[in-house]
DNA sequence: AGCAAAACTGCAGTCACTGCATATTGGCCT
DNA sequence: AGGCCAATATGCAGTGACTGCAGTTTTGCT
């Protein structure tokens, strides 16, 4: 276990391009916590394993956890947003699910390493507990996106205020719909991403009646 | 700004009882970083003005943050769940919202410095995540109360592994709304966490039928 | 008073992360 | 080829969170 500890700044985003550098210290960083657990790997280690310098280690990450969880943020894709955002259709959370479609959980990145990423990343409660953080951050993106769509399908009698709440709080319901999403993903069994994706939309419809509504 | 850095090890719990000692440290450490800023507050700071040791200060706190954000884990109320698994009511999502009224953050605490805390809290990026990762703690907790109260409701057609999978996917939605709430309380406002809860549980009344489901 | 357990303290060390000043490299223009 | 600029890599010295350990004070009991 372990966690916290900060130090001052952070302000000077690193680089972290998708560069050869970039990549070999990312490989040794999975591999070595793989094979270590996150606490017993120092960032010398990873330096060492990657035949780069600490400080070139931290000019390509923020922080020993970016090196090992990936520094590409969740965003939702263009595209798909409008047409979330111009469907009419009265399923909103089961299209909201294709929208989102584990942003950054995507076949961007090199398949192997996302994999032993994945490893990793669970097997360390603190790793998890930022890996969960990183969903905090579509959450305001996503929040104005429903927003849009409420907009048009809402009963005049909603104030504009109270249809922004109903979008956060949405918004809110929704990141938690991923985040069950990246869990299955993550506790193994299948890796075939649009398998899991479509299986949770299932449910989502499955356990929608059952929540209430009236 | 800032983040991350930890340290090894952790294993050794602190004590952080509600003696004295520690709720000084807890008031002095809200104090300061609303006066400076999480980053700009250091350990030493904190114990200075708290007038203890640093030593003392990680036998009460095992972090920085625990200091500030409390170390109360959310738990959920025997009674209150006894009572949400024999409901029949259709209405889930909104029986929940009753169920977890928060916790951690209900009036066991002093009043005065939990208001402080949750301002604290507010002013630190870095701090809400960290409240933000407690709220997870709740998660596992909340799928078994609910996959009990989904097997009494369930249509024998669904396998009991599904009901389980479809428990977590609530809590996780139930856990979206817990941070919807928190949210609210958080960002200002009201401090009537009663009033909070009422006007969540609506909102998610009116939303439910926005959602889907067919 | 007398004594054990609990709480506190000092200290030296580890490790994440920072700023800054200096190399090293690779592409490009002539 | 030679010279130049920008990007990238490095060394180094510091700060600050956190740990283990060993020793001292305080507290509560009898």
């Amino acid at each position: 276990m372990s966690t916290t500890g900060e130090h001052r700044d952070r302000s000077s985003a690193p680089t972290s391009r998708g560069t050869a550098t970039a990549r070999r210290i990312e490989s040794s960083a999975v591999a070595l916590v793989l094979q270590h657990g996150f606490d017993a790997t120092t960032v010398d280690m990873i330096c060492a394993d990657a035949g780069v310098s600490q400080r070139t280690f931290f000019n390509h990450f923020a922080t020993k956890d970016a090196a090992i969880i990936g520094t590409d943020i969740p965003r939702l894709d263009e595209s798909r947003v409008r047409a979330f955002i111009a469907s009419t259709s009265p399923d909103l959370l089961s299209d909201a699910v294709t929208l989102i479609t584990l942003p950054g959980l995507d076949g961007t990145h090199d398949a192997e390493l996302m994999r032993l990423r994945m490893r990793a990343i669970t097997s360390s409660a603190d790793l998890m507990k930022r890996q969960f953080e990183r969903f905090a951050s579509i959450e305001a993106e996503l929040a104005e996106v429903i927003e849009y769509r409420l907009l048009r399908v809402s009963d005049a009698a909603e104030s504009r205020d109270e249809v922004r709440e109903q979008s956060r709080l949405t918004a809110h319901i929704l990141a938690g719909v991923m985040r069950y999403t990246a869990d299955s993903l993550m506790s193994g069994r299948s890796t075939a991403i649009p398998a899991i994706v479509d299986e949770t939309r299932a449910r989502v419809r499955a356990v929608l009646p059952k929540l209430g509504g009236q």
